[in-house]
DNA sequence: ACAATGTTGTTCTATATGGAACAATAATTA
DNA sequence: TAATTATTGTTCCATATAGAACAACATTGT
């Protein structure tokens, strides 16, 4: 019986390591969220920054740039990029702050709001169909723990 | 009393969001996995495919630049540059294949697994660090639940 | 045996990315 | 008040990234 190429188990890794924990949460990083990323600019037209941008604004009435990045981890530059062209595809609409003439208040438009619910319904069923391996239970607790580490996280000095 | 810059809490779009549980575990990726990275290039100087390859050759004596992309779900293009510096870098040794001309067999130099644990004892640490939020039994608990995450994450197509 | 199809590793290219430096403004301290 | 320090948003730049196309070779099916 000859050793097909199938046959080599990759996932041998994922107890292996000396973080396995990290590990995975790494693994699912770069075999769901990216690729997710990916699949919104794709179908979208959106890359990352512009899809967290318009995430916040869908949640948040009205937000600085530096909000946003501070909301979503991402640098700064980045977000002001995305602002940009948010603006200019007409999803986003941005008005000086009379009381700090260096901030400007970001909203969401109508449109944007449209195709904050279009790429909504997509990771909606993405997250579910990920999530689909987990029992009830096992989501409820998963939530749970992963609020934990996220709450955590947002913690960490950047 | 006036309403300081700090007191907006960022952290309400967490259980705001369509897809909390999805959000969650991408706002760990863009917090915690891409600065480890980041960091792991600042202190190591290797980039993230390269600190792959030699993450997959510490733990599989023998691999193709396919099964480490396979592994860790990057591109192919990606790893393939990464070969090129880490065999540069003298941390890879590459002996092509008798059996299928195409493919070559990587291995692992001493100076490789030299730097594989340096690097590990670092990621070691740092996931103390994050995972040091949940208790012991928290934390037996997110291991199954992020172990079965993972592996079907790893059935799902590329 | 031969054609069609698949696989491996590579280069090329376009784009996303984030650090650094910057100007404008605000806040803090002497 | 004046000087220093911090913050916001921006541009510039160097690099990481992944898709696409490719050549070489292997496998499959007829």
């Amino acid at each position: 019986m000859v050793k097909k190429k199938g046959d080599l188990d990759y996932s041998n890794i994922f107890e292996a390591v000396e973080f396995p924990d990290a590990y995975k949460v790494s693994y699912l990083a770069n075999a769901i969220v990216f690729p997710t990323y990916e699949d919104v600019r794709k179908d979208f037209g959106l890359v990352r920054s512009e899809y967290h941008l318009l995430l916040c604004l869908a949640h948040y009435s009205e937000l600085t740039a530096q909000d946003v990045a501070r909301i979503t981890r991402r640098p700064r530059n980045s977000i002001s990029r995305a602002v940009h062209r948010m603006l200019d595809l007409g999803f986003l609409k941005r008005v000086p702050d009379p009381s700090d003439a260096r901030q400007a208040k970001l909203r969401i438009t109508k449109e944007g709001k449209i195709m904050h619910e279009k790429i909504s319904k997509y990771l909606v069923a993405r997250e579910a169909e990920i999530f689909s391996v987990l029992s009830e239970s096992e989501r409820t607790q998963f939530r749970d723990l992963i609020r934990k580490l996220a709450n955590f996280a947002s913690t960490l000095k950047r």
